[in-house]
DNA sequence: TATAATTGTTAGACATGTCTAACAATTATA
DNA sequence: TATAATTGTTAGACATGTCTAACAATTATA
């Protein structure tokens, strides 16, 4: 009995294809040709292509000219995609104090080449400073003090109590 | 006047190939199409076709059977792309304590996608635990035990002074 | 409900970057 | 220094993913 599981490594085009499929129907809306077009910033005749090949791996069902669904297989895809996708903008606002535009560009492309171990750590790493108060209350904020100085806050060259939040 | 700098962008694979022909020059040896293929894993012809393409931009010097060797202008790219690489290589190693291996192999993906601003905070973030005591000493050592217990550790929860390293 | 507007598909071109097969040049060694 | 081994190139196939042009189906509206 041979694992008939191929665990299909998507390419980053596909992905994205899957991503935005699973996001456009999140609102139980049809999703439409045209939206995912727009929303990938591709041409139609490009996602009735893409439609074609996922349709071919049984991740998504596609009726010609109908209906454009993900298979519970497609989901899980999409699901983890979008996983690394969040981690990732999470870790790029709250951890480095980035805008929310360049967290979202970095995470759209960073989210199909990262290793899923880096990936676990990341997550891990926002999780870490959310939660320890010595993290999300002074590491931040003396974190923001070196960017805006340049130099290291008073703290980091004394051994000074951490004050309250 | 026109600015006649086009800026190029370059694919991930250009860069690939500017990159290793900058690690292996270093050594001052002469690069071989050969050391690029195996560097790469990609077979000789695919070095040839890139090294034609990269010539026509003047970013590589490249006389058949000869010297493969970078311009200025394509020793400015692959500098900063392995300035990236590096960066990404510590934050991964330093910040998160994730294997050398794993962390190069992030590394190699990243460095193409990554935004400048964003690459540029992750460079600070790392100075900045580096630099910090109390970022370099404790707060990779909380992570860590967060990493290994999956719970906070009672620096965490109460508001103690931070212990001398 | 005809007609217009919009959306979707097909066919096929094109760019990128890889490969194999065949051959050419260079380098090592008998 | 011939000959063998290695390295490099050319030609052309192929996979991926995009596009435009032309046409087809669907949906909106006069």
């Amino acid at each position: 009995m041979v694992k008939q599981e191929a665990a299909r490594e998507q390419t980053a085009s596909m992905e994205d294809y899957l991503e935005a499929i699973a996001n456009l129907g999140e609102g139980r809306k049809v999703v439409r040709v045209k939206q995912i077009s727009d929303m990938l910033g591709v041409k139609m005749p490009s996602v009735t292509s893409a439609l074609k090949k996922l349709s071919e791996q049984e991740l998504v069902e596609h009726a010609r000219y109908g209906h454009i669904k993900l298979t519970p297989e497609g989901d899980k895809v999409a699901r983890d995609v979008i996983r690394r996708h969040r981690a990732l903008t999470r870790f790029f606002t709250q951890a480095l104090g980035i805008d929310k535009e360049t967290a979202e560009e970095d995470a759209c492309k960073i989210e199909h080449v990262i290793s899923s171990f880096s990936m676990e750590r990341l997550a891990k790493f926002v999780e870490f400073i959310g939660a320890c108060p010595l993290g999300s209350a002074n590491f931040p904020s003396r974190y923001e003090y070196y960017l805006e100085h340049g130099e290291l806050p008073r703290d980091c060259s004394r051994r000074s109590v951490i004050k309250k939040k």
